[in-house]
DNA sequence: TTGAAAGCGCTAACAT
DNA sequence: ATGTTAGCGCTTTCAA
């Protein structure tokens, strides 16, 4: 089968313009213009006889020359650490559903962790053509100068689940404190004390809160604080290397940990993949509970505890935050944080260690 | 915390343009123009001092300059029926990822299904302003003519995952009939000469391909197809019910199957939650096999065995397909159908139903 | 209430 | 090899 001859040229037919319509009314295409942005200086007549002809001819607007009129393009920049992972995939569908209902388009960047070098790139290519933007701060990078900057030229930025109080941006974010504290919680309600903490680092805004959090929860319970039993995998599971080198120190312990209370998404599949490897029984070996958005938490045998986080509602609130900032309409005169609850799910991978009240010395 | 004055007033900084290098540099703004897009009709020299002073200044194109110029957006489409599926994500991620390095947007809308009116409604929105078209198919709409005008009047589309022969589009699909065709080889392999299939219609070409790679094997395993064992699931495991409903027929035949072989991602994650909540062992009670592209098929108990398809890769070939055709780089006389290998893993969800050599008569 | 005209930033004839 | 000019489709003064 062979392909059009115009197939190779592009020969995409000249699409209606509002000249096209101002002619076939025979009026101008300001006046055009004007009844299309439902301008309150034309008449209702000429506007009915535009709205008619422009659905008749099959008008569309040509969304570059708005854009370059009026420098906007109608599109928002939304920076993840990668679109490879159940939270952001919901956080892009909520943006997504919001953003394209309003007309907006979205330019998805990866940052791909802490590749400075890439994220600037990315910046670089797209942002002359953003109307605002949507962050996920990539690590812990020290080097916010490049946001900052956009920031102060007036570049709507809201920051969501991974943010920063170093730039005066608006933000929306998951309780992660509470998710953490009463993910504990549940751990130590069911009988465990010995409770280790598999996080990334400390200088991510989430995962400061979550440690918090964590370490809350045992204070409360007058459990001390062990710190070997925290452990900090930068590469944030994408090397499983040093999550197994983190498990296997945890075990090395004197007196190992019984529980393990994991921080992010990707941590959380890496340990339990590598728990089953290493043949530990879950929750009779080690209990588990971790941050994780995956569908698959209830069909794992055991089931995954999980701390869930409202990844759709999180991508909605924000994009609907960045757009009202991008058109005025709200006037923000203070700098607003949103704040989500996770839920917590409490399935198979803990299991209450000794029926009836918690040890005494815990009361 | 007050915001800064101009930020409720889009006061961003004017960017630096073509004109400003001209100036600065006391030459034409063609003359810039063409060093910048590194025309050969511009002498080396200025060539060389017009991109020192792009560089020194900060000057960026606009993007919607160029594209209204020129007729292009530099934007692709991409129509897929959800985000929220690992196969899909993987496929995004390919996409972009060639997209990104050739300095193409990415415009993504879901079809969620066969709701056609919204499907339209998207295109509507975004069509005037792409150079190009990735889609899969929604559904089983017989109505295809809104797509086919569009490639009609030129504009460049390769259909990917869910295709149709019936427009000329270049196409990039796994080998959907293979992919199924060693499932249940895999299946019979091991013992099984009961073997169920859940897929959604037949009127979805990956679908009917695996629904032929299923019917091929048990054909050339001399073993009687029972259409009763074939089920269809049109709403695609959106609606557990309707899977549920499935496999309340499937066990409740005189003779139930004893494994199963599912034709789709979701498919595949609800009836494992089914056969879950079912307190169905597998693969005691029933084993099972299907298309899958999640990362926690050896994490689950007993891990899954799976039809893995190579979405990242689908998503990269399709899009350097359709950038190499807007481009008008290469002259495609033929229409291209590339097919792309699955990979099937074998696990626990299967077992080899008794030693040896499988039962005489298959033989 | 409407029209004429200018211009957003860029490119591509056409001229030199 | 370079400059001049016009125009992509739209919005928005400014005049009428």
């Amino acid at each position: 089968m062979s392909i059009p001859e115009k197939g190779s040229r592009q020969f995409r037919e000249k699409s209606v313009t509002i000249k096209d319509i101002a002619q076939y009314l025979g009026i101008s295409a300001s006046s055009v213009s004007r009844a299309l942005s439902d301008s309150f200086e034309i008449a209702q007549g000429t506007k009915v006889r535009v709205l008619e002809a422009a659905g008749y001819l099959g008008y569309k607007p040509n969304t570059l020359a708005q854009g370059l009129k009026n420098g906007k393009s109608r599109s928002v920049g939304v920076i993840i650490p990668t679109i490879d992972n159940p939270f952001f995939c919901q956080v892009i569908n909520g943006i997504d559903s919001v953003t394209n209902s309003r007309g907006y388009h979205l330019i998805i960047a990866q940052s791909h962790g802490f590749d400075e070098l890439e994220v600037l790139n990315l910046k670089q290519l797209t942002f002359p053509a953003i109307d605002g933007l949507l962050i996920s701060i990539a690590a812990e990078s020290d080097d916010l100068s490049y946001l900052k900057e956009l920031h102060d030229k007036g570049l709507p930025i809201v920051c969501f689940d991974r943010v920063t109080d170093r730039i005066g941006t608006h933000q929306v974010v998951a309780d992660n404190y509470y998710g953490a504290y009463e993910a504990t919680m549940c751990l130590i309600k069911a009988g465990y004390t010995k409770i280790a903490h598999i996080t990334t680092s400390k200088n991510v805004s989430n995962m400061a809160e979550r440690l918090q959090g964590y370490e809350s929860a045992l204070n409360e319970s007058h459990i001390e604080i062990n710190t070997s039993y925290i452990k900090y995998c930068k590469r944030e599971g994408k090397d499983p290397e040093e999550v197994k080198h983190a498990l296997k120190e945890l075990f090395a312990e004197s007196v190992p940990p019984e529980a393990i209370l994991t921080a992010s998404d990707t941590i959380t599949t890496v340990v339990l993949r590598l728990l089953h490897h290493l043949q530990y029984a879950i929750p009779q070996d080690i209990a588990l509970i971790g941050f994780s958005n995956t569908e698959m938490a209830d069909v794992l045998a055991p089931s995954l505890s999980t701390i869930y986080q409202p990844g759709f509602e999180m991508g909605e609130k924000a994009a609907e935050l960045l757009i009202d900032l991008i058109k005025g309409k709200a006037v923000f005169r203070e700098i607003s944080k949103m704040v989500l609850r996770p839920q917590i799910f409490v399935r198979d991978s803990v299991q209450r260690k000794q029926s009836g009240n918690p040890p005494a010395d815990m009361r």
